[in-house]
DNA sequence: AACCGGATCAACCGCCCGGTA
DNA sequence: TTACCGGGCGGTTGATCCGGT
């Protein structure tokens, strides 16, 4: 059977929006909120599919999008979760407050994809064209399954927040009035914005930053040798800036990539608690048996770090990343792809050798 | 000034999935 | 249990912009 058309396309505009089309659609959304998106258009007087409202509201007319330029932080963030979750946009777009999903995608598509291509490095699987990481003992292959072990997690960590957000909204619903955070309970089915963000799903967002303080998780990969063989400059005329692909990457054999991942629970901290998969790699000097599993360690499922999801309270004691003996994970081979790609966005900051 | 090709990005399309009757 | 619906997602398209020749 075939599947009916989302709305009756007959007379149905397409192409551009005009200004008069955004203020019916803004003014219908401002008094009633979008509520369905099919049965929009018609209400707001608007000769378009639902979808293409929806598509219109979502990624231009909201009010909590920050357009423009992509800062250097956002471009690494971008960078190193594509690296770990591949072309989830929305997955993406969750750890990039403001922007949305398409102009990631976009932005990916125009400018990063083709910076990591003239780097000699394969946009898609992230790793040197050359493969220089492979060594003869197998390594890449443990490389390979580490990456679909992070992305496996990072599959698990999306649904339960998509179930969060589920229950959220539900108990939202239920009662306005019952949570702590005001931001909660506002009135997410009529005024969308109002509360912004807040009244997204409670995700962990992931923040990257140099300056957290140590007693947040901390991802660390540390290198001691490596072969990548990214060779000359490339220089990204738009952008005024340089990628010193020599330098940077003969820097990541030697450099200790700290990402700084703080985990911030919103909303829904007693359900969160541990019983959702957490992220937590330490460094690879302490790098424990890899029978243990690569997932459990991710998931701290260690009968080392058992009382993490005993202690139920908070879970700022989940994230100290000092850990025991379970916290550091991952093997050298490993750590020497991650330091190139953490090397790859680390070192584009200004201050390091210029690479964006 | 005109043309051309690449870059950019808003918008569309089709598929997928969860909810529900 | 199943078919349908609504919404979300990722891939792709096409109009427009912009710089080079």
């Amino acid at each position: 059977m075939g599947r009916s058309p989302c709305c009756d396309k007959v007379g149905l505009k397409k192409g551009p929006w005009t200004p008069e089309e955004d203020q019916k659609l803004l003014a219908y959304i401002e008094e009633h909120g979008h509520g369905s998106w099919r049965a929009l258009p018609a209400k707001a007087g608007l000769q378009r599919c639902g979808k293409s409202c929806r598509l219109r509201w979502t990624n231009y007319l909201r009010p909590d999008i920050k357009r423009g330029k992509f800062s250097l932080q956002e471009e690494q963030t971008i960078i190193q979760l594509h690296a770990l979750l591949g072309n989830r946009w929305s997955a993406i777009a969750t750890h990039l407050p403001k922007r949305t999903d398409n102009e990631i995608k976009n932005y990916w598509n125009t400018h990063l994809k083709k910076r990591l291509a003239k780097m000699g490095i394969d946009p898609v699987t992230h790793k040197p064209k050359n493969d220089a990481l492979v060594s003869s003992d197998g390594s890449q292959s443990k490389t390979a399954a580490t990456l679909s072990h992070m992305a496996q997690w990072e599959s698990a960590r999306l649904e339960a927040e998509a179930r969060l957000a589920r229950e959220s909204k539900l108990r939202s619903s239920l009662s306005f009035t019952s949570s702590s955070s005001a931001s909660t309970t506002a009135l997410p089915a009529l005024k969308p914005w109002n509360s912004g963000r807040d009244l997204e799903s409670p995700k962990s967002t992931l923040t990257l930053s140099e300056n957290n303080p140590p007693t947040m998780p901390i991802i660390e990969f540390v290198g001691t040798s490596g072969s990548c063989e990214a060779a000359g400059v490339v220089k990204d005329e738009g952008d005024q800036r340089e990628w010193n692909h020599s330098n940077g990457m003969e820097n990541s054999m030697s450099y200790t990539s700290s990402l700084h991942h703080e985990l911030t629970i919103s909303n829904m901290e007693a359900t969160w608690t541990s019983q959702e998969p957490l992220l937590r790699i330490g460094t690879g000097r302490d790098a424990v048996a890899e029978d243990q599993g690569f997932t459990n360690l991710l998931l701290n499922t260690n009968s080392d770090d058992r009382s993490l999801s005993e202690e139920g309270g908070g879970e700022s004691e989940n994230w100290d990343g000092s850990g025991g003996a379970g916290s550091g994970i991952l093997c050298e081979d490993n750590n020497n792809y991650w330091n190139s790609i953490l090397n790859l966005v680390n070192s584009n900051s200004p201050s390091h050798s210029p690479m964006f």
